[in-house]
DNA sequence: CTTATATATTCGTATACTATAATATAGCTC
DNA sequence: GAGCTATATTATAGTATACGAATATATAAG
């Protein structure tokens, strides 16, 4: 393949990984399985301020991970592709059979450390 | 949830999106499809500098979405987890759907411009 | 047109990331 | 041990990102 195009594939795909890697992002994206819902909806869910939510949902956004529309007084957001959700729990998995393995590692060596 | 407990979890998941978020790590952790690779393999094929592919290695290792053996001179990586590739794929297929509808709204674009 | 509410944007700053070059370490072979 | 190759680490400079506070915009209601 062309390194060019590579390259330029390559960026996008990353641009959309960083969406995702932000504890507060991941938040949102959480919050959005239940359905869609407002800005200020989120920022009492999560207990951030409205401008901290309204920054990241505009880096989702700029991403098309996210799509909203006005309603009135309301901007309502949901998540774009079901396919993010499913990417968000496939890592989330990932981290917990990680952590899952150093329990089991640390529980080994406690045997270890108490026989001796 | 606590919220300490909550933000840590939080915390972790989006280290571990990180790991994927750039664009030489997403080159590398393609390469690793292929089977088990030393650093010099990668290096290669990627066209990049040994240095940097060891550094980015370091952060897949540090997050444990690779694992490293060493044998002799070499050190083979491998991927940790099937499912990081799964993940891979997905945020992928999320960025070809979103460049299909680019082009149809482009190509809807110039019917319009066309005719007037 | 003014006020009130919901959302978005901007700015300054602190922090974190990436890239490159140089250097260091580890394990062979002789 | 000397020299060679593979890999890792460090230093540093440049860039990007996140956060908080303040400000701006948009809509609805009066």
């Amino acid at each position: 393949m062309d390194p060019e195009v590579r390259d330029g594939i390559y960026r996008m795909h990353a641009q959309i990984c960083k969406a995702l890697a932000d504890p507060k992002r991941l938040l949102i994206i959480n919050d959005l399985r239940e359905g869609e819902k407002t800005v200020g909806d989120m920022a009492d869910d999560l207990e951030l301020p409205q401008a901290t939510v309204s920054q990241h949902l505009a880096i989702l956004r700029q991403r098309s991970l996210v799509y909203s529309r006005r309603d009135g007084v309301h901007v309502y957001y949901r998540i774009a592709n079901e396919k993010v959700t499913r990417a968000f729990d496939l890592l989330r998995e990932v981290m917990a059979e990680q952590m899952a393995k150093e329990q089991e590692l640390h529980n080994a060596y406690k045997e270890v450390a108490s026989s001796e």
